[in-house]
DNA sequence: AATGAATGAGACTTCATTCAT
DNA sequence: CATGAATGAAGTCTCATTCAT
């Protein structure tokens, strides 16, 4: 079936063009200014070519959103994947975290200018989807931690909150860094991320 | 002349109202679907009073967020400025940052839905402010930051990431606590906060 | 309440416009190839104004057929009401009916272009209602055609039946009179009518 | 050329094929909620097939009316044709109609849901055809009651009146009967109709 | 000054038709 | 010759804004 493979591989093409294009969109626009009529020129098609490949404007952009979070996450976890030891694990999830964000800045954008749930009333499949899959992360993160927890490399605390500080100083530290960005790399701040999470910001030798 | 304060009170009381319920009405429906016929109904007044008082629907949304984050960090201030001991600054910071977001959840959804700064293509003000704002609000860590540098409570850094850890680690402790709330009220966690701010989150004695 | 009084007048004067040209428009060209802004342009309004006063295109439709079949049906009902005569009934019937038909020709138009319960798929609440007149009317007719029975001017037949005879010759002259229209009016045909419709078209004295 | 045989075989046996379907999805959802791509996917072809058989959706559409009423009509006359006695002819006029009624349920609903000249705005050859194809047959008709007339079987009225009430009745039988269809076959009602139609409804002897 | 009916630009979506494969 | 992906015109409906009362 040689005709149908150039089909499928065309029409994957043609969804990739237009999953591109949309994340420039709507990530510059926001949803509701953002229009099918904009996205399809930029993507070089026709309004109804969009149609054909996404059942409406929000399957467009759910669809959008959701396979970049899973593309996030499944990077992140992937690059902890292989690493033993704790530190080691928490060093290449603020790397890949980082990572992420330097490759995608356009639609983290849409995050920092908080565009991302901004969805019609009464949808909110993409949202819960999301608080979901931001949960699941923060259990993904939990584990280690508590394997931290048994090696004594980190103190014990609630596991739960220990991750969302983890990610709060992630989001922080990428969130400073998008606003008024230095010439630095965000790559180059992972050490300062790892010393300040197990640090913190105290003088040693201080009594309060 | 009496009639024309009257009037002025009259005007300010309704600009009031109106603010108020567009509150309501924006942070559970975003910028885009609420209607400014259906914040008028709930403030008790006609569509064309809405346009004696503000330009049209963007300069409602605008003011009611500028004036609603104004009042937000000149609480935080206020609570900060009698205290002398950084430490304790730091302390009144988080409490008065945790208060806020307890009295104000619904506002605060906007944030977490990540609505605020859904705008029309083109309006950027309204951002920008909130971006220079925040800036502000970071310097105004990142002073007694330094003087926490100066008498030695806290380890020389870039006192602008430090300022921006610690929103990071606030936000991360009310983000957590509004996704999943428990019984427990966000106050209680102001020690947690300072703890893992200053500690970090490394076992003592612990050697990598 | 004098302003209120004269809204309500005016508003009721647009709802009357508004279905006087919608019945035209759609009695031309079928419920499909009307467009709401070909109405609201011969209506003399605007688009909105017509969503303002009906909940969208079907609702429009359906109201104007809906008032225009009831304002035929208790017409007819009216000008029968006060005869005692069964046949007088009868002839009261015919003359009505022709009489709506020859003063809405266009309306009637619908019918016989067979476009009234033209309608998108699975809406069928118009459709219902009107056979539920129909049936209605059927057996509005059957009442006097069973005290025709009794009084032995009709002789004893299935009394539905007999009504939707009555009906179907008088459809069949306005049918008959609106395909190809004689200058002669219809309701010169009444007395034609009852004396197919009592008699039929036998030859007196005929034996088959 | 077997091999051209063949073809015109082929596209002979297409052509049906997209008529029985496109009769069974016009009937069922009217003219415009049909779309040409389910009456492809139904009988079995692709779009492109159909528009290189037919020019375009109002072509099939009116084909397939104009076959199926041609078919009608001509059923009726052949079951006409041998019988020489005009009450008779009369009898089998009825019984091939309310044959082709049963036997075409769904298609005679197209005319009492109204759709069957439902058509886009300035289209009215199908119309034209239509209603000269019932002038005509009211004109077949015509021809043997004006033979009843001679033999003083019908009493002499205006003959085309008397075509157009036998067609009223038949009609108001037919529909009376699919509105709401008791277990009997409408085929038994032929004498009921010849009984009306005859002797009207008139008890004997009763005196106005 | 307040009202809210009227306006109409603009968005989403459908589907008849075409044409490259 | 058959296919069905692509096209884009056209229609319905919403809602910010205006302005006569």
């Amino acid at each position: 079936m040689e005709k149908s493979k150039r089909k499928a591989w065309k029409f994957t093409q043609r969804r990739r063009e237009i999953l591109k294009h949309s994340e420039k969109i709507f990530s510059s626009k926001g949803y509701h200014s953002a229009t099918i009529a904009e996205i399809a020129g930029s993507s070089g098609c026709a309004v109804g070519t969009i149609y054909r490949i996404f059942k409406g404007k929000e399957h467009l952009y759910t669809t959008m959103v959701n396979e970049k979070m899973d593309r996030m996450y499944s990077d992140i976890r992937r690059s902890v994947f292989g690493v033993q030891d704790v530190v080691k694990k928490i060093e290449a999830l603020v790397s890949a975290h980082f990572r992420f964000v330097e490759n995608n800045l356009e639609f983290c954008n849409l995050f920092i200018r908080g565009q991302v749930m901004t969805l019609p009333a009464g949808l909110t499949a993409l949202r819960d989807k999301m608080i979901d899959d931001y949960l699941e992360h923060i259990k993904f993160i939990e584990d280690f931690i508590r394997t931290g927890f048994e090696e004594r490399s980190i103190r014990a605390m609630e596991a739960r909150t220990v991750a969302a500080v983890l990610l709060g100083i992630i989001n922080a530290y990428a969130f400073n860094w998008m606003m008024a960005p230095d010439d630095s790399r965000l790559i180059t701040k992972v050490g300062s991320v790892l010393d300040i999470f197990f640090r913190g910001v105290r003088q040693d030798g201080y009594q309060a």
